[in-house]
DNA sequence: TGGCAAGCAAATGTCTGACAATTAGAAAGT
DNA sequence: ACTTTCTAATTGTCAGACATTTGCTTGCCA
């Protein structure tokens, strides 16, 4: 590990950095223990405040965690898909909101990332993940609904989707896309017409999967995203 | 803002949970000033490392940035696609090398995914992505090519081709996917005779997409996985 | 009046020392 | 053998001090 800072940047950034470089350079291996923030003090040459901020550092990226008492220290974190999913929905998140990422790119690049995983849930699709399906199906159908929990039954619906790849790769990949839409999402106003429209083709969308009908299924998709990004284009035009 | 903190967790955890919240929330905008340290000091009712640790946690995850001297503080980010990018690649890549994830899915989420783009990529790259494009394949063909420069050289290829979809939110996600690959790409030896496939296979792409040609591009992505699967399985058997 | 320099004030960056809280393991006692 | 107690190591938190950076004010001088 590097130990040396010279630039104008913050100590604890320059820290966090090699410490950062080093897990994932492979010097540092998952659950092994950093040194305690005494030791990286001395081996910095910096004050204790300075160290800890590097950690929480590192820490706030899930790639290290720490542990108080006489056997603790920092570790090495072993990066789970829970926390890459939370990261990647958070970061997706707010990159969407924050850039003013028009609704029209937003949606293609959702339904695109979507529609690679069709043909594989075709293949895949476990029942209880259709089971999830019909479910959110059937929850969107339910009168008195708020917009916003449609949208997030949409979301759970499309999430099932994805994870009937069977690819934990793809759905941690495609967590952000399908996540980071919902806050655009529920900015539409769905009128019952719109929402029967959408139930119909999730209806449809479930059904192909279950006949494993990848065309009939990517088919699906496409509707879904013309009527998605038309529903959008009326909302927004009524805005203004 | 919340301003309240029992949990067990640490405080300086939970003060950066509350920011963060504030700021996912809206009720915090872009370029907004936080209140300056001893502020948030009294408002937590906590001590200045405390709130200092909460605030580099926020800042590791680039939701906020600081500014020294009279009128600094720290700032709500207008989190860019780069700093994005390199989150993302960071995350991914640490998920792929830290959880054992085989190669093929791995590979099966990259081709997944880039396939996706395919279609996009035929309709709108641009003359300057082509020749992108066409420079590294020339790279590629280049004799006395150390397999990392050539695996570096097939990222760029790659990148080039997402980004000829013309959408930066598609761009963004894929950053993680083909990236993160490199580091098990690079556990593969490439004999010339596998470089001449691949490369032949990257011309072949080139052309379709120049041609706008979606269904050529799709069909030769399919071989590259295909080719690069097998390449992968022999050289872990050989690793045996 | 205009410009320049010095100084001031506010804010973050860093260091030091102290104490609190937690925890594993050693030591002691039964 | 088991339980209790103690101890040492380590992170979490606080307080105070000083360093550094930077925008703004003030005052001087031409």
């Amino acid at each position: 590990m590097k130990t040396d800072l010279n630039e104008n940047e913050d100590l604890s950034t320059q820290i966090a950095e090699a410490i950062r470089d080093a897990i994932i350079e492979g010097s540092l291996i998952v659950d092994q223990r950093l040194p305690s923030e005494a030791e990286l003090c001395e081996k910095f040459d910096v004050g204790r405040s300075t160290v800890r901020e590097a950690l929480k550092r590192l820490a706030a990226q899930n790639l290290i965690r720490t542990q108080r008492g006489a056997a603790g220290g920092a570790f090495v974190n072993r990066m789970s898909f829970e926390e890459a999913y939370d990261q990647q929905i958070t970061t997706s998140t707010l990159l969407l909101s924050m850039n003013r990422v028009d609704f029209e790119t937003a949606c293609e690049a959702r339904y695109a990332l979507e529609r690679s995983c069709a043909p594989l849930s075709a293949q895949r699709r476990t029942p209880d993940q259709l089971a999830t399906m019909r479910a959110e199906i059937h929850r969107q159908s339910q009168p008195g609904l708020t917009d916003e929990a449609f949208c997030a039954s949409d979301v759970a619906f499309h999430r099932a989707l994805v994870d009937g790849a069977g690819n934990p790769v793809l759905s941690y990949q495609l967590a952000g896309a399908v996540e980071a839409m919902q806050p655009l999402m529920n900015m539409i106003t769905y009128t019952q017409r719109d929402r029967d429209r959408i139930i119909a083709l999730h209806s449809q969308i479930a059904d192909a999967l279950e006949a494993k009908d990848a065309a009939a299924a990517n088919a699906r998709l496409i509707d879904l995203e013309t009527e998605t990004l038309k529903l959008a284009k009326s909302a927004f035009a009524a805005r203004r």
